[in-house]
DNA sequence: AATATTTATCGTAATATTGCAATATAAAAA
DNA sequence: TTTTTATATTGCAATATTACGATAAATATT
């Protein structure tokens, strides 16, 4: 045991979650919100500006490229990063969805 | 190793991870998606809908809980849980400022 | 009171995540 | 070509998560 048990939900399920997942750490919270305050993409700093190793650092990005959250361009010896906003598209959906169906059926008893 | 630093980050990014992570698992988005679905919160049946045992079943809605997704009622001897929409507004506030800023500083290079 | 029903907790094994030092890779500058 | 700069990968230790059987707790029913 340990494993989650993937392949019992669907694949919209398991693709949320995918996403949160990646969300939830404060240290990928903190990458994307530092690459939504800089301007333009020059993001090689990201590791200057986290109280994280340089690898640590690595394997977050490359969790957060993973889950669909932040793309990658090459440039030069640097790469630049930046958010994905169709993933971000798809939570805001998700969530308004949920909010939508809560006010359709008003009968909550908590 | 293995421990999250929690202390190096912002209350608000911990929070949001905390709550990321918690919609972190598929089973526990199917438990989000099982509670909308049902119209009155008689929930008892959730471990009826899940590929798990009743003890795992028990375990993802405390730490649902926990983030303060999901708030419960006891109803004699069965508890009756729902979606706490208070978590799911915090969330989409979230999403839509990201795309808010990202429609202002229209300078993605990627 | 005894039994059934519903949910929670404990203990534990299997697996995943986090974090970093060391090292590799790859392009730019000297 | 050598060196620097920027990022990725590997390997590993510490910790967290996932899942479940066994059992507890608490109310409802008989």
């Amino acid at each position: 045991m340990g494993a989650t048990k993937t392949d019992h939900f669907t694949d919209s399920q398991n693709e949320l979650a995918t996403i949160a997942k990646a969300i939830g750490h404060p240290a990928r919270v903190a990458i994307l919100e530092y690459l939504l305050k800089v301007n333009d993409c020059i993001c090689g700093d990201i590791v200057n500006e986290l109280p994280l190793a340089q690898p640590t650092v690595s394997q977050h990005l490359k969790e957060l490229k993973n889950a669909g959250l932040i793309k990658g361009n090459i440039e030069g010896t640097a790469i630049c990063y930046c958010i994905d906003e169709t993933t971000i598209e798809k939570l805001k959906a998700y969530f308004d969805d949920i909010l939508q169906t809560i006010e359709n059926k008003k009968a909550n008893c908590c």
